[in-house]
DNA sequence: GACATGTCTGAATCAGGCC
DNA sequence: GGGCCTGATTCAGACATGT
């Protein structure tokens, strides 16, 4: 992993005059060709939803489909939507690493079909993410549900691609010490946080808010990753990236957004390395081989580990390995073993007798792991 | 509206001899058959989701997860759950009134191609309705956000379709005098409502809360309506129409969920037409992440937090972890390990420093939460 | 009987590194 | 790329049992 990241990097800065924390302009498709294969570690899309904006829809061979024809029928603007969210998604999966996950955010006009969409390109659902408005508009007309929420969807690259990040131990420390839910409470994006033009109106009509793409770059990136958003508007996916230590690439089609944008992403500190430092757990921690305890003297050959209640004993031998009777086995086959079950972590089933207390040895690999840590060090 | 009501009525006393508040059994496509066109004025529908489930999970206790492995849940192919799909939406169409409407629930996994087929076939929809759980089961690796909604789709039968039933007073009034929102909040089924066989186990695996199907119904039906439910189960869909003094009509093919549904039904007394105005009781206060509170820019990352006689002193990280040195940690945990303790309530712990001013972070909490206003109940 | 403690379970697409 | 091994990971609620 942690070389995975630094050769990532590495590639990143060797073409990053080019692309990297840079405003393409253009249609996403077309923009994406400068970027090369495998480059993105995150991608962050707020595709266009509404049907009516045809003019921004294009067919997989790039033609463009004509502007909104009243005579159309409904079935022809679907196939035409499906066509251009087919072709971005490819542009898209093409410059997305192995490792990599993308966030696709949509309503109910247009989340099903991308949802779709991306399972046929082979993408990988991880989550549904439900963006839970705090002050949605209400229902002018009293006919439906107050629509108060906003659908996205995680998805890994592929099926099989298994190394995508995913900060488990910041969200839940974050949360209060529970695993966060895939419901998330936001407000929407007005205030001193909406940007808008010397007319006083809105500079765009979707602009999201940044906590809701601070959480989804805090779970899903590490710093340093770089984070694509292929319908930037006016920045929010580059502003928060920038702020949070990650690097940013956007792909705009209009002059205006583009500016603001810019402007935007200029005015943004980003925080102190110390402050973006992850949360990791267990798993980041080094390993450490059972055998390294005996190596170091924390435990001593023919010492005898029994579980937290005493009901089983077994005897650790020179070699790592403990024994019952004639069989031996690693810690885990053997808690396995004795428990009837096919797995076991023996760093937390297996103690030992220490001046008369039971210990479990998962401490003294905590201990084990502080005294490499001085020898490395 | 009304004249359509009587009507409407007139037509289902006729022929409900034969499939009125019955189960009928067999493939729904099949079953469907029965009824006349245009005979029904909702669906609900709780189609299998397509799981795609591979080997087994295990809690972190070892123990098995009870998953859904049923044969009904097992498609070849994307493409053949599309064709199911396609199947079972047209012949629920052909028997749909033109004012009536459908309800259709599913997760990530089958969600997203069932609403792109229900536009493809002309279905409009209303609303998508997030169902957020209370209980939902937890995310047993650590690799995924915990998956705690589900997600339903209510469409009318086509776009031109304006006479579709919605109560739209009764929900607003339900909901404290605000117009209901397009998320709700519902334990899973579970305890004495949960059908049992004589062997303890779970008759069903995926039994849907009465609660649930209490709003669908009152929201989009009329006393007198009939509801039609094409995978109708155990049942809920029968047992709560019936209790609403709605008429309903089953498919199922499973011979074993037939006869426990009708049993269910068989002892469910309708309410009395007088008590149908339903009232439901406002929720505990939302619970409020730290990590909203840096979200919504009430703390800056790298605030320094200290408790109330100043002793101790810890940095706010970008994740909503806080930091002392190179350690990270919840609010909780830090309050805990600086003093020693096994636990602590961060909340009241730490406090920081606001105009020279020492202000509880609970206050900040307290704040955050009044900004949520009633969004989190 | 009240309260504390322990057990069980729910629509789940749930690993990663090394040889 | 396949196989093997290590070892990381859970929340809310119902219900049963123990003090």
């Amino acid at each position: 992993m942690a070389k995975a990241q630094s050769a990532a990097l590495k590639v990143s800065e060797a073409v990053s005059s080019a692309w990297l924390d840079r405003i393409l302009k253009g249609d996403c498709v077309a923009a994406l060709e400068a970027l090369p294969a495998q480059s993105v570690d995150a991608v962050f899309a707020d595709p266009p939803y509404n049907l009516q904006l045809a003019g921004e829809l294009l067919r997989p061979d790039q033609s463009r489909v004509d502007a909104v024809d009243n005579a159309w029928d409904k079935f022809e603007s679907f196939a035409a939507y499906d066509a251009f969210t087919r072709a971005w998604l490819l542009a898209v999966r093409r410059v997305l690493k192995p490792t990599g996950s993308i966030w696709v955010i949509g309503s109910y006009h247009n989340i099903f079909r991308v949802g779709a969409t991306m399972q046929d390109l082979g993408f990988w659902i991880l989550n549904d993410v439900v963006w839970r408005k705090t002050n949605p508009m209400p229902n002018f007309r009293g006919r439906r549900f107050q629509n108060a929420h906003e659908t996205m969807i995680w998805a890994a690259r592929s099926e099989d691609a298994k190394g995508y990040t995913f900060n488990y131990d910041s969200m839940k420390a974050a949360n209060d010490d529970v695993q966060m839910r895939s419901d998330w409470l936001f407000p929407i994006c007005s205030g001193a946080e909406r940007l808008k033009g010397e007319d006083g109106l809105k500079v765009h009509p979707t602009q999201k808010p940044e906590a809701l793409l601070s959480r989804v770059i805090l779970s899903s990136t590490r710093p340093g990753d770089v984070v694509l958003d292929p319908f930037f508007g006016t920045g929010t996916t580059g502003a928060v990236a920038k702020r949070l230590g990650r690097h940013f690439v956007g792909v705009e089609r209009e002059q205006e957004y583009i500016d603001a944008a810019q402007r935007r992403i200029d005015a943004v500190e980003p925080l102190d390395a110390a402050v973006l430092a992850l949360t990791e757990g267990k798993r980041a921690e080094p390993r450490v081989p059972f055998s390294s305890l005996i190596e170091s003297g924390l435990i001593e050959p023919g010492t005898e580990l029994t579980d937290a209640k005493g009901r089983w004993r077994a005897v650790v031998r020179a070699d790592g390995t403990v024994a019952i009777g004639n069989e031996a086995a690693s810690i885990h086959r053997m808690g396995a073993k004795v428990q009837g079950l096919s797995a076991c972590n023996g760093w937390t089933f297996w103690h030992v007798l220490d001046g008369g207390v039971l210990r479990v040895i998962d401490e003294l690999r905590h201990e084990a792991r502080s005294r490499m840590g001085r020898a490395g060090a």
